[in-house]
RNA sequence: GCCGCGAUAGCUCAGUGGUAGAGCGCAUCCUUGGUAAGGCUGAGGUCCAGGGUUCGAAUCCCUGUCGUGGCACCA
């Protein structure tokens, strides 16, 4: 100011504007390079990593919570003193891409790379702490060219195979579709009726890997149960017995040996009432061969739904074959062999002996085809002449009767000796099924990883050598029509048989995205190395100490890339058998939905609401129309309950953002976007600001009063909890001791302070600004600049507490009389029991309460409470 | 059907044997040159229900109710 009409008068206070701070700050940790992960040998290092984004083009709240909660990990590692590793790509390669070429005539990498550059922008300004040198996209052909080379290693190693397959087939977008993108029945995206077809695919053995998945899980102690839970499920391993049932008259031809079935269940093989086998188990396909009834049959079976509804109230359909095999444990006894609806092809081995009495599908089928209910399992306490199996099967506890060699005995002793006599007779063995299959990896689509293979006439399927690779998209592909642009590219896939080096064909398919994020930790320890994963490197840097994503990844990623790392281990290209060593699953964020009179959904930008004491109403902005407000749910484009970050970030600024995502509710629950919840959020780091603002160039003081000698204990109680809760997962908590403790500073203004009570007010800025630095980074680097910190707040250490301070040196302990608090007493902490009781028993209010009452047991509870017992 | 998780103030949640708490919201009042504000004070709770264990239960155990997630004709 140069003088002038206007009286030179600064306010009270500068407001904080995060408009000009964050962008400071961002450039000065760019300058510093200050996140750049660095290989120190003897210092710890922790693997901070967010399941990385596919390049959607936009960031949404969700992502904000996602990288927000993992920076706060690395934030506080780094300050604890960890090496820390905290990178960043892109999981490019996909669907969409495709979508937008064939819809929008883009070229998909054009468009992914474009939507890359967009994130990363806003990635940015949210002012991650991350190493921003190490990242890449899986659609790089750097990436994808060493991934290609994994896939040899593990053609070599066979865990790659080729067969043939049922997929579902869209007739219209002229592709296999995931399972999960059949939608009753329907192609997700065309709306066609979505064809079973069968074809050549190619499949990773993650089956090979199936026991150790399972067993490994009971390692993950730092992994939702949940999620365990979940995997173990999928996993689907069970116990049982696979045996032949010898054929009573000629076999069909190729089952000479007899019919193979698998039974969790060989205790209640005396109660067996048919065998039955699925609609497209070879003998049934014999049989329609045969037969024009078996035929129709099938294919009545075939023409069911998919969806679950249709599942569930399918009813129960059979064909009688005629045939008959004999009862392993009765040979004159024979049981019919049916097709039926119910039975799998893909479990166990789409075979199985029905018995009714303790199986509800079997009783069903029963049932309707009157074939005989026997119980063999006696429940408790029933009598087993009057026990009878109704229109429930028995499947509980008992013991086994009907049963010949079996009688008497308990279910699982049961089990153990039907399986040693089928073992005996050599009609079988024990055996363990999983529900897992084996994971078809070939989609036929042009935007993935080539499969490095060829197809040559005379020598068949041939894997190319490395130094072929890597096997390049082309740039000029034809999206203009469904299918595979790659199959249609006039000479991309023309080359030359690297065994025979006669004329070939390049596999067009590429590989499921999933591949693609099942090892980009391990190449983020090393993004330039000419091999897939630099040893040396991975075995300093990994496991990922721990991952952030969604729980919708709970089965599918993170078993892949269990599986890819088990894989890489066993070919000694990793060290360690699990890749995540901690995993936090977060919920997603919701917000309110608004809807017009009509129906019409409205965004929330154009909704005001307003309380009208403890009830909420709502209006348009533009027009004050009345507007519904509706429930709670995942922010959507549908239900138009979105917030752009950016322009949060705009208002409040990043810190305000990132701070109200963390706070509202514990990381792993969903939280609630509002208003008036990042308000909050912005007054706080205004109050913050005028805190540190307020306070002078303080010198220390020797001797501590009173009121400073309680701050200095409330400032270490709070380095203890931020720490405890940082540590937990339990960020929200942690910020409301943040909250309460601004409250405390303002309790203490700097104005009119002794300097005893300012140099307490300067130790705790001065761990509070380092306290708030792994939530809100930028408004911390701005209060440990204005208290005077040495550099910058990214590099200070995390403050240390001084346990002494964090415990109070009197204690109020309540005086409850049966259980009831009846007065206290003020003791020093640590007091012993017995000097407690004493000064209990000769405080006059006490006694008072005790009049006429008769002591029979006094319990003190050390620093916590004393109860007396009196009647 | 099977396997989980949850229920505490109006809302979002801490508290996991020992005095029922925080933030936001709400109300009163003050301030209106901190102004898309700021401050003081306050109200508000059968800790889902029932039973059990205990000197003592929101907390541990059992049963139920409601909500919610995953898997599911898996033999």
């Amino acid at each position: 100011m140069t003088g002038g009409a206007t009286p030179v008068q600064s306010p009270p206070m500068a407001r904080y504007n995060p408009k000009e701070t964050e962008p400071r700050w961002r450039k000065a940790w760019a300058d510093a390079d200050a996140f750049r992960a660095e290989m120190v040998p003897g210092k710890p290092k922790y693997y901070v990593l967010e399941m990385f984004p596919y390049p959607s083009g936009r960031l949404h709240m969700g992502h904000v919570r996602n990288y927000a909660l993992g920076d706060v990990i690395a934030r506080f590692k780094r300050a604890r003193g960890f090496s820390v590793l905290h990178p960043m790509g892109w999981d490019a390669f996909g669907l969409p891409a495709e979508n937008a070429a064939m819809e929008r005539g883009v070229d998909p990498k054009g468009w992914t790379y474009d939507n890359i550059a967009r994130m990363r922008a806003e990635l940015k300004e949210l002012g991650l702490s991350i190493d921003w040198s190490r990242e890449f996209a899986t659609c790089d052909v750097a990436y994808y060219g060493q991934q290609q080379a994994l896939f040899l290693d593990f053609f070599e190693r066979g865990l790659v195979y080729r067969k043939e397959a049922v997929v579902n087939w869209d007739p219209v977008d002229m592709t296999v579709l995931a399972n999960e993108q059949v939608i009753d029945g329907r192609g997700w995206r065309s709306g066609a009726v979505v064809e079973k077809r069968k074809l050549n695919q190619w499949f990773l053995r993650i089956t090979d890997y199936a026991d150790q998945l399972v067993d490994d899980l009971a390692s993950l102690d730092r992994w939702p149960e949940k999620v365990r839970v979940m995997q173990e499920n999928w996993i689907g391993r069970s116990k049982g017995l696979k045996f032949k049932f010898k054929f009573g008259g000629p076999a069909p031809a190729g089952f000479e040996d007899g019919l193979e079935v698998y039974t969790t269940r060989p205790d209640t093989l005396f109660g067996a009432a048919f065998v039955g086998v699925a609609p497209d188990h070879p003998l049934a396909e014999q049989a329609a061969a045969q037969s024009a009834e078996a035929a129709a049959f099938i294919a009545e079976c075939k023409k069911g739904g998919a969806s679950q509804a249709e599942i569930d109230t399918a009813e129960k359909m059979g064909f009688d074959t005629g045939l008959v095999v004999k009862h392993p444990f009765d040979p004159d006894r024979t049981l019919s062999v049916w097709i039926a609806n119910f039975i799998l092809m893909d479990y166990g081995t789409g075979a199985i002996f029905g018995c009714p009495a303790h199986d509800q599908r079997d009783l069903d089928f029963a049932r309707k085809y009157n074939l005989p209910v026997t119980p063999v399992v006696l429940p408790p306490g029933e009598d087993p002449a009057t026990f009878e199996v109704a229109g429930e099967a028995y499947t509980g506890p008992g013991s086994i009767y009907h049963s010949g060699f079996l009688d008497g005995l308990d279910i699982e002793p049961a089990k153990a000796a039907a399986i040693e006599r089928i073992e005996a007779q050599g009609e079988g063995e024990g055996a363990t099924v999983f529900r897992l299959r084996d994971w078809g990896v070939a989609r036929q689509r042009a935007w993935g990883c080539p499969i490095p293979m060829v197809h040559c006439d005379k020598d068949g399927v041939v894997p190319l050598p490395k130094q072929a690779l890597p096997v390049a998209l082309p740039d000029d592909l034809e999206f203009g029509k469904p299918g595979n642009a790659l199959e249609r590219h006039p000479s991309w896939k023309q080359t030359t048989c690297p065994k025979c080096g006669g004329p070939a064909r390049r596999e067009t398919d590429t590989l499921d995205t999933f591949v693609d994020s099942s090892w980009y930790f391990a190449r983020f320890t090393d993004t330039a190395s000419p091999v897939p994963i630099d040893k040396a490197t991975a075995d300093y840097w990994l496991p990922v100490d721990q991952y952030v994503g969604g729980i919708e990844h709970a089965v599918l990623h993170l078993l892949y890339a269990r599986f890819v790392t088990k894989a890489l281990a066993d070919d000694g290209q990793v060290s360690v058998r699990e890749p995540f060593a901690g995993l936090f699953t977060q919920g997603m964020v919701t917000h309110e939905t608004y809807r017009l009179q009509n129906g019409d959904w409205v965004e929330p930008k154009d909704v005001e609401v307003v309380a009208q004491g403890d009830i909420r109403a709502a209006r348009l902005v533009a027009t004050g129309e009345p507007v519904t407000v509706g429930d709670v749910e995942k922010m959507s484009k549908s239900k138009k309950n979105t917030v752009a970050p950016g322009e949060i970030f705009e208002v409040y600024g990043v810190d305000a953002a990132r701070l109200f995502v963390l706070s509202d509710s514990p990381p792993e629950r969903d939280a609630i976007w509002s208003a008036a919840g990042v308000q909050g959020a912005w007054r706080f780091v205004n109050k913050v600001w005028e805190e540190f603002d307020s306070q002078p160039a303080s010198d220390p003081v020797a001797e501590a009063d009173e009121p400073a000698l309680a701050l200095r204990r409330a400032t270490h109680k709070l380095v203890k909890q931020l720490t405890d809760a940082i540590d937990s997962f339990r960020f929200n908590s942690g910020i409301a001791r943040l909250y309460e403790f601004l409250n405390l500073l303002k309790a203490n203004p700097a104005k009119g302070a002794s300097p005893a009570l300012l140099a307490a007010r300067q130790e705790a800025l001065s761990a509070f600004s380092r306290l708030i630095a792994p939530f809100t980074p930028h408004l911390a680097e701005e209060c440990w600049t204005r208290v005077g910190g040495d550099g910058m707040v990214a590099f200070a250490p995390w403050p240390e507490y001084d346990p002494a301070l964090t415990e109070d040196a009197v204690r109020i302990l309540p005086v409850q009389v049966n259980g009831k608090r009846r007065g206290e007493i003020s003791v020093a902490a640590g007091a012993e029991p017995a000097d407690v009781e004493k000064i209990v028993l000769d405080d006059p209010e006490i006694a008072r309460r005790l009049e006429g009452l008769t002591i029979r047991k006094v319990i003190v509870v050390k620093d916590r409470i004393v109860n007396i017992v009196a009647g």
